[in-house]
Formats: C-alpha cells, sequence, structure tokens
DNA sequence: AGCACGCCGACT
DNA sequence: GTCGGCGTGCTC
C-alpha cells in the first residue's frame, strides 16, 4: 500500500511513499508520519490518502522512499484539517503543504498525547445588570454552534468578561475553549482572571514560549488537560479534542493577518471556518468591530450580541474639537491645544497626545536645495531618529536600513538641514516644552529599536499607573491604556491617517479618535489636529456612535465595491524592463478577462505606480483585483500566480492587501 | 522550508 | 593553503 502525503514546503504537490507492512493497517488520512524528504533524513508530513499501488501514476518516480514512522494513533484534527488547509490556499495563495503544516508543525516533534481527563464545571452566574449578556451566557450553555459579533460595552474589561464566557459555555465534561487576543501583553491578566474560574485548566500559546513550553500547551490542547488555551495569531491552528466556543478578542485587529511569512491567511477567517467545521460556537468580541464582521452581522452571517445597549455614556461625552490646521501654519501643537494642554496639566489632569508616526521626524531634506536622502534599496525618503544617547540617524521604514546623520548635502553642499513631519519624539520634545519642568511627560510607539519593546511598556505602564502626567504616543498606545487621571487627548496629525489611497482609512481613523473617547469617560476634551477639517470621519464625531458610523461606512464600501463587497487581489509587477513589465501586465489582464462579463462582478483598477518611481530605472507597478465572490476571487488568484513567468519580471501577487502606497 | 553542492574572499 | 559566504537546485 501507498500513502500520499503532505510535507509543509513551499512545494504545489503531495508524495507518494511506501507503507511497510507493520504500518499498513494503522495508517489512515490525518495522521502525522516521519519519513525521508530530499536531502532530509526525517521529516514530519501528514497523511491524506492511503491507496493502492495500482491507483498511483508512477511511471515518473525511478525508486519509492518509504514512511518511517506514524506519530498519531488518531487524527488530531478531527475537523479534517486538509480540507480546510485546501480552503486557506485557494483563499490567499499559499501552498497547500504550508498551510496544512500550520497546524500541526508548530507543535513538537514526537508522539501525539494520550486524552487526559476532564473536569466538569461548576454552574457560573453572571451578574444580572447587563441583561443582553446574561441572556447571551445563557445561549452559550445550550448546545449548537453558531457565530457571533459581541459588541462590548465601551469600558468593559476583558477579564470580567471572558471568564464568563466561558465558564458558561465549557460546563460540559471535555468541552475545550480558544481565546485569541492581538498581543502578548494581554495574556497574564486574562489567564489569571480565567483561571479563577478554571483552576489549573488554562493554557497559553504564543511564539515567545521555550521549546518545553510550547511542547506542554501544544500537548496539553491535543489531550484535553487544558480546558481553555490562551493564544495569539498561531494559535488558531492548536489542536482540539473538544472545542466548543472560540472567542477573538479584539477582532478588528490587523495583526490577526499574516501577510509577512507563508502561510498567509487571516486568523478570524480561519477561526470562523475552523468553528463551524467542529461545530463550535465562534464568538468575534470588539467594541468596535472590523466593517467586514459589521457587514457579515448586516448580512445575518453572524449573530449581533450588543452588549454595549448604550453606545453613549452616561455624562455629556468629551467635548470634541477639530481643529483646522490651515489656521495654525507651522505649529505642531495649535494655540488652542497648547493651551488646552498646559490647563489640563495644571488642574492635575493626565494628557494622551497621540502622533502619526514613531521616530522624530517623516523626512529631512537640504534647507538650501530640497535634497532629501533616500533610501537607495527601497526608494522613499528616509525617517529621521533621534535619541538622547547618540547621534540623529536615518531610518528606512520600508527596510529598516540605517544610515548617519548627513553632514553635507551631496547636491548642493549646503550644511543645513530642516525636517518635516511630526514623529513621536519630535511632539515629546514640544510637549515638554510647552509644559513647566517637573511635568512627566512619557513616550511609548512600539519597537522603535529592536529589544527596548520592554523599557517601553513600562513607560506605558507609568502612565496607565497615574505616575506619569502626559503619555505621547502612536495610536498602538490607545490599544491597552489605563488612564486614571486623563482628562485630554489630541490627535497631532488626523492626516496621515486620512491620506492615501487605504480604503480602511476612515475606518482605522474612526476607531482611534473612538479609543480615545472611551478613554476620556464622560467628561474631558479630544482635539483633532487636520488639514481636511471637512472630510466626512469628522462629521459626526461629537456622538461617537461606532454604529452609525460602521453602517455609513459599510454603505460607502458597498458603493464603492470595497470589502466586504468584493475580495481584493493585488498583483504587482518589478522590472527593470519596461517591455517585459507591459508583457506581464498584459498576461494579467487577459487571464483575468473574465471578469466584469458573464455575471461574474468585478473589475480591476490599475495600473498604479507607487509614487516617487515614475522617473527611475527600476518600474512597478500594481493592479487591484476587485471580485465579487469569494470563489471569483479564489479563481482570479489562481490565475494570477500562474502566470506564465517573463524573464526579468517579479511577481507580487497578494490577496486581500492592507495598506496602500 | 531545509539541506547540499559549488564557486569566490579573509583567516586559524 | 582551509573556512565560510549565500546563489542554485532538488525533494515521492
Amino acid at each position: 500500500m501507498l500513502a500520499e502525503i503532505s510535507f509543509p514546503i513551499p512545494l504545489r504537490r503531495t508524495f507518494y511513499y511506501l507503507l511497510p507492512e507493520e504500518l499498513e493497517l494503522r495508517a489512515a488520512p490525518g495522521l502525522r508520519v516521519v519519513a525521508p524528504l530530499g536531502r532530509r533524513a526525517e521529516a514530519v508530513g501528514m497523511i491524506l490518502r492511503v491507496l493502492p499501488e495500482k491507483d498511483a501514476d508512477l511511471t515518473r518516480f525511478k525508486e519509492l522512499k518509504s514512511v518511517a514512522r506514524l506519530l498519531d494513533e488518531d487524527p488530531l484534527f478531527p475537523e479534517d484539517a486538509p480540507a480546510l488547509a485546501s480552503w486557506m490556499s485557494g483563499r490567499w495563495g499559499s501552498p497547500e503543504g504550508l498551510c496544512l503544516g500550520a497546524f500541526y508543525s508548530h507543535g513538537p516533534r514526537g508522539r501525539s498525547p494520550q486524552p487526559a481527563a476532564s473536569v466538569a464545571l461548576a454552574p457560573l452566574r453572571p451578574p444580572s445588570e447587563l441583561p443582553e449578556f446574561s441572556r447571551f451566557c445563557g445561549e452559550l450553555r445550550g448546545p449548537g454552534g453558531g457565530a457571533y459579533l459581541l459588541r462590548l460595552a465601551p469600558l468593559e474589561r476583558r477579564e470580567a468578561v471572558y471568564p464568563l464566557l466561558f465558564g458558561s459555555a465549557l460546563e460540559q465534561e471535555g468541552s475545550q475553549g480558544l481565546l485569541l487576543v492581538p498581543d502578548l501583553n494581554f495574556i497574564p491578566a486574562l489567564r489569571t482572571a480565567l483561571e479563577s474560574v478554571l483552576p489549573g485548566m488554562v493554557g497559553v500559546w504564543h511564539s515567545r514560549l521555550t521549546p518545553a513550553k510550547r511542547a506542554e500547551a501544544w500537548a496539553g490542547a491535543a489531550s484535553g488537560r487544558f480546558k481553555v488555551m490562551i493564544a495569539t495569531r498561531t494559535g488558531v491552528f492548536l489542536p482540539f479534542r473538544g472545542l466548543r466556543l472560540a472567542v477573538m478578542d479584539g477582532e478588528h485587529e490587523e495583526v490577526y493577518r499574516q501577510a509577512e511569512a507563508e502561510p498567509f491567511y487571516h486568523a478570524r477567517e480561519v477561526l470562523l471556518r475552523r468553528a463551524r467545521a467542529l461545530g463550535a460556537r465562534a464568538v468575534l468580541a470588539s467594541p468596535c468591530p472590523s466593517l467586514e464582521s459589521w457587514g457579515a452581522a448586516a448580512s445575518g452571517l453572524l449573530k449581533r450580541v450588543d452588549a454595549a445597549p448604550q453606545a453613549r455614556l452616561a455624562g455629556p461625552g468629551p467635548d470634541v474639537r477639530v481643529l483646522d490646521m490651515e489656521s495654525y501654519p507651522g505649529e505642531i501643537l495649535a494655540r488652542p491645544l497648547a493651551e488646552a494642554l498646559r490647563r489640563a496639566v495644571e488642574a492635575g489632569g493626565q494628557a494622551l497626545v497621540i502622533a502619526a508616526r514613531k521616530g522624530y521626524a517623516s523626512r529631512l531634506f537640504c534647507a538650501n536645495c530640497g535634497w532629501m536622502p533616500r533610501c537607495g534599496k527601497c526608494g522613499p525618503g528616509y525617517a529621521l531618529l533621534k535619541s538622547p544617547q547618540s547621534a540623529p540617524v536615518l531610518l528606512c521604514r520600508r527596510c529598516g536600513r540605517k544610515e548617519p546623520f548627513p553632514v553635507v548635502c551631496p547636491s548642493c553642499g549646503g550644511k543645513v538641514f530642516r525636517d518635516y513631519g511630526t514623529g513621536t519624539q519630535k511632539a515629546q520634545e514640544a510637549v515638554r516644552k510647552l509644559l513647566p519642568p517637573g511635568v512627566r511627560v512619557a513616550r511609548f510607539d512600539g519597537d522603535v529599536l529592536r529589544g527596548s519593546l520592554k523599557a517601553m511598556r513600562s513607560e506605558l505602564d507609568s502612565f496607565s499607573r497615574g505616575e506619569a502626567d502626559v503619555l505621547v504616543g502612536t495610536r498602538i498606545a490607545l490599544r491597552d491604556l489605563g488612564a486614571p487621571r486623563l482628562s485630554l487627548a489630541a490627535f497631532i496629525d488626523a492626516d496621515a491617517d486620512l491620506s492615501g489611497a487605504d480604503f480602511r482609512a476612515s475606518e482605522k481613523a474612526y476607531r482611534s479618535f473612538y479609543g480615545a473617547w472611551r478613554l476620556l469617560g464622560a467628561r474631558g476634551e479630544l482635539f483633532i489636529q487636520t488639514r481636511q477639517a471637512g472630510h466626512y470621519v469628522f462629521s459626526r464625531l461629537t456622538e461617537m456612535d461606532y454604529p452609525s458610523f460602521a453602517d455609513g461606512e459599510l454603505a460607502a464600501r458597498r458603493d464603492f465595491f470595497y470589502p466586504p463587497f468584493s475580495h481584493l487581489i493585488k498583483a504587482r509587477f518589478a522590472s527593470f524592463d519596461r517591455g517585459a513589465l507591459d508583457a506581464a501586465a498584459s498576461d494579467l489582464l487577459k487571464a483575468l478577462s473574465f471578469l466584469g462579463g458573464g455575471g461574474e462582478a468585478g473589475e480591476i483598477l490599475g495600473p498604479v505606480t507607487p509614487q516617487g518611481q515614475e522617473r527611475r530605472k527600476f518600474h512597478s507597478e500594481y493592479y487591484l483585483v476587485k471580485a465579487g465572490s469569494e470563489a471569483a476571487a479564489a479563481l482570479c488568484l489562481k490565475k494570477a500566480l500562474s502566470l506564465p513567468p517573463r524573464p526579468g519580471v517579479r511577481y507580487f501577487i497578494e490577496a486581500d492587501p492592507y495598506g496602500f502606497q
């Protein structure tokens, strides 16, 4: 007998192996195996099929290798992981073997764990003051699947909510839950909270586990020893033996999308599909859901549970002031904001200042001739970083390359440079200059320098504990911030978020404003500096009603045929040879000519040339394909990925692109 | 992805 | 003279 085996390698094909007689009876689809592969003595793969030799076309092979051993007695993924992997591959374009590998190759090499005894839970009573939420917990107690969009109350702590959800849904013996979080830093507090309901039964999964912990967590999920797993993105692939409830916290967060390395996927979609295959419930939770989920709820694919019945706060809400920066040329903090900031801190309040970028400035140029240093590899201008310990450096935001601050301008010999755009460092400097010396101004802007994340975290925490008076950060700072005395929040440059071709810009901007608004509570001031004061995201800000913003945005997405009403595929071509590039583009248009006609809704935008590349020797352009259905998008993706290669042309095909330049 | 082969630069 | 850089090629 033969086994058809999938390996986690970037090849779009499977492999045939001989099954030794002693394995013939035990071999079955879904089992992990060890077998030699290429020059590797041992590789872990998964059996897709067991078949007699006569059913396989073996004429192309000189010899067949044999399976060395089986790692599992029974499949670890009763939901049919190969079928899910096949869907992933069609949806985002990575080879099936890599998609399937996402399920099993994070786990330890060893034999699969034996089932563990599981404990039944004592019933829990959700608090009665949130009737909608209590009703939902009751629904979770019952059998069945289904997918929900849970809108949380604005100031609800997830540590209070999730133990109730899992406590309700996992009363039955052997039932398991999954809680996906967008950030590693959320795990410890949630773990403590869940342990109070499920003592000793909470496992943790993320990329920074030591190999031993990783093996323990994976085996604990597979054996059922852990009743709930709290995990980051890759946790969506963990093995479960009795998954009943899968929750995604902060479902709008972009980190759930894996686009940097294959296999490409979006954990939100994988979670929904996997939960359905397992007959488990899926809950997408967010105070300000993604438009994708909002749309799915509007069309009935998700059931909306509004645990935030009053979107408005008890009080009048923060005072929102949109400052038109055309009236305050050259000011980093416009005068009304500067005065309010001084007043707020003097009165003992805390203030939050959000800049558009990290670093000092977004551009540097020669004061005399306007020359701008550029990264030789990537093209766009460098960002400027300053640090108190060392000399200023230039940083390429795309590739991370660093260069020293220029001594003289190579174009005119000038020695004076000016910068443009306000990053967190420059904003911090401006705030410090404005306020009396004793005021503590902390800064949080993610990982400006690798390894300093911990130091940055402690800045954030000092503000959350009320020790710092002002926090200057990027909008990431909004994500998990406490601020006991917050009375003012300000967006220094809302335009940076709104400009550009990103159709999600308004959604992101509004979510940031909304986050700051929530933090401010019933009183306080929210300042937004912009040069586009007439933009529609500002029009209803004083009400801060996310549902009505989302409804309006959804209508706009429908009108312009953007997600969730279309599926996007971005096809970028790059070459030194203009002719070859044009030929590749024409290949694409020909391959996709079925779109738009024959009842298949779709259109192709482009070609788009990234800014600043028009006159360079190196050419790059992209087309944006909008397909009306998931099936049509999968077909477009397949056709785009199988375009005939043209010498000298690089192809970048991406499903569901985020962020456009 | 791994892993080995292969063909050019600085060093025990 | 070797060690080692990563380009190229292959995987039933």
